[in-house]
RNA sequence: GGGCGUGUAGCACAGCUGGAUAAUGCGUCGGCCUCCUAAGCCGAAGAUCGCGGGUUCGAAUCCUGCCACGCCCGCCA
């Protein structure tokens, strides 16, 4: 539709300029129209009224009775004072057909851009398996860096490993000190693990690490004290890049991170980089940064030596402190994410980052610290927490929707599905369907939300398999699927472009909608709104379904060439727009 | 106490760079399989856009006060 705005926006320039209203005071408000009945493109006239010294309506009408006949154009009408276009189904016919509309493609033939993205996200602690809550981080960044390939971006999908400090140490400290009998007394009070998992990796070693955090918390003042001790000498060493301690830290916590990787990779999500926190403490850019920081006017150093910002002095409300050293002239966790931001700025021309909205002051510290060093701050898309009806998911409470299991659950309900629905269809097969669906519903129903709103998990919605889902939109593309199949080898009956009155309502609609597929993704990737997306997808899977109900392409054995052109192109973009949402697009179910 | 965010039909959610009759899904009620896969399609009912004030020709959208909920305010990560 940005095409059709460009055309009318150049006809319309003339009118204006004739009567002094500058192009740039209308620009903005020449925009899709509110009221879809009423045409594609309108222009509210209510602000030319002082200039025009009319009528908003009467400058309407003027508008639109000396506006030039355009074959783009179906019609230009006057409503109240709004000036409405109406794009004319023909010339949305051949713009589409004429491949005007780019065809988005997440893995080949994508316009390049030339813009290098560097997508940070996930970058969970690897101490245990990924809940229904972190998980919105994968599902959220992996649908920002597919949608930005399919824009034609290059992107790099970048984990940052927490591999030292005290959460690592404390499951280093517990797989070296506690024995399986010890965990499991510890843990006797708590729900067992589920037997599926046993051999997770991910699921195993969190026992230990629960264990420690119980032991840390109820054992006797002594013993507290004694495991205190041992765990901070390990995090000290670890934030003296101490490289015995980190390799150590390695082989602790690297089985947990590549069984939550394998849930990941369940879901689609993948990597491209790791990069380890520790990295910048060993190679010494972090004690570099802190002698820089040192060096800044807005620089401040504590009795007992730490070093922190006065952030106050650059906008930041509440508390303005921001510590980067300890008295001990140690790095904090916020330091090393500077050191590594300036690292990242090495590596691309655009940052962006996926962080839960507990992140947002350190975020902001972090983008305030890195200006005064005369960088840029990275973009951040924040989301808020999923909670579960009965309160915050909680891996201490045992308040957790696990992913696994919920992918499993997914699974189970999604084979039932097809099994009614498709007797005919052999396990194989149903289990194929069944996992595509499964892990679509699950991504889908995350990510069609907008990411600052905290939502509340429910089983039957994560695993609703009807319209305003996933499989709605899986279910559109295997009927194009199922037309492609059937057309192919059979001859032509006509290829002519209709005229107007011979377009049925829902080719229209398709048509619009189509017109609009890049639009849409432009804008998701330019403002980091994937849910824009994801119910764009669903209104071409609605149209679609308008199409296929209106239109037959396949009939007495011959095809409509046209009709198959279209169905083609929706197929495509059906495809290719669901790959942009990481869910596989199968051809049958 | 301070900062940030959220509040829209029974439920969930879109719209928030001001524009017309507030979009969509679930649920409810009613209809459609001799016809390209009915995980579909068509129709109906259902909304004081948290509450009050302000700005404007025009406010769900901007400003302001209040209320409710969430997150943050470590020399933790």
């Amino acid at each position: 539709m940005r095409l059709l705005q460009e055309i009318i926006s150049s006809h319309l320039e003339n009118l204006l300029a004739q009567k002094g209203i500058e192009k740039a005071a209308w620009t903005s408000m020449l925009q899709s129209s509110r009221e879809s009945s009423q045409g594609d493109i309108t222009l509210p006239c209510f602000s030319f009224a002082s200039t025009f010294k009319m009528a908003p309506k009467e400058i309407a009408e003027h508008l639109a009775s000396s506006f030039p006949r355009l074959d783009a154009l179906l019609s230009v009408d006057a409503v109240n004072g709004y000036l409405n276009f109406r794009a004319h189904p023909e010339w949305m016919a051949k713009t589409v057909l004429s491949q005007k509309i780019r065809i988005g493609d997440a893995l080949r033939n994508s316009r390049r851009t030339g813009e290098r993205v560097l997508i940070e996200h996930t970058s969970a602690n690897p101490n245990g398996p990924f809940h229904v809550g972190r998980a919105r981080n994968a599902i959220l960044g992996d649908t920002l860096v597919r949608l930005h390939r399919l824009h034609g971006n290059d992107v790099r999908a970048e984990y940052y490993v927490d591999d030292m400090g005290k959460q690592v140490g404390v499951l280093a400290w517990a797989l070296e000190h506690l024995s399986e009998e010890d965990v499991n007394e510890l843990l006797s009070d708590r729900e067992q693990p589920s037997q599926r998992w046993v051999d997770k990796a991910d699921h195993q070693r969190v026992r230990w690490y629960q264990a420690a955090q119980k032991l840390r918390k109820d054992a006797d003042e002594e013993k507290k004290a004694e495991i205190e001790t041992q765990i901070s000498k390990l995090v000290h060493a670890s934030e003296h890049g101490d490289v015995n301690v980190l390799t150590s830290f390695e082989s602790a916590y690297k089985p947990v991170l590549d069984g939550m990787l394998a849930t990941l990779s369940r879901l689609g999500i993948s990597f491209d980089t790791f990069t380890k926190e520790s990295t910048f403490v060993v190679d010494g850019s972090v004690a570099k940064l802190m002698r820089t920081l040192d060096a800044l006017p807005i620089a401040d150093t504590a009795e007992n030596g730490a070093g922190f910002l006065d952030l106050g002095q650059r906008g930041l409300k509440g508390k303005t402190e921001f510590f980067y050293r300890r008295g001990d002239g140690s790095s904090l966790y916020a330091t090393r994410d500077v050191a590594y931001h300036k690292w990242k700025w090495s590596q691309s021309t655009r940052l962006i980052n996926v962080l839960g909205e507990d992140h947002k002051l350190q975020a902001k510290q972090v983008g305030l610290t890195l200006e005064e060093l005369n960088q840029q701050r990275p973009e951040v898309l924040f989301y808020s927490f999923i909670k579960l009806p009965e309160g915050k998911m909680s891996t201490r409470q045992g308040n957790v929707v696990f992913m696994d299991d919920l992918l499993e659950e997914a699974h189970a309900q999604a084979a039932d599905v097809v099994l009614q629905l498709r007797p005919e269809y052999d396990e194989h097969k149903i289990a194929k369907i069944a996992e595509a669906v499964a892990t679509a519903a699950v991504r889908f129903n995350i990510v069609k939300v907008s990411p600052e709103k905290g939502f509340t998990f429910r089983w039957e919605e994560a695993l609703a398999f009807e319209a305003g889902s996933a499989p709605f939109i899986m279910y559109a593309h295997t009927r194009a699927c199922s037309i492609a199949r059937k057309a192919d080898g059979l001859a032509e009956s006509s290829n002519q472009l209709p005229t107007v009155s011979e377009m049925p309502e829902g080719l229209v609609e398709l048509l619009r909608t189509i017109c609009k597929h890049n639009d849409v993704l432009e804008r998701s990737v330019r403002e980091q709104k994937p849910h824009l997306f994801a119910l764009h997808m669903l209104d071409l899977a609605t149209a679609y379904n308008g199409f296929y109900r209106d239109c037959a392409v396949v009939q007495n054995g011959r095809v409509n060439g046209f009709a198959f052109s279209i169905s083609e192109t929706a197929r495509e973009l059906l495809r290719s727009g669901l790959e942009g949402l990481g869910i596989n697009p199968i051809e049958e179910m």
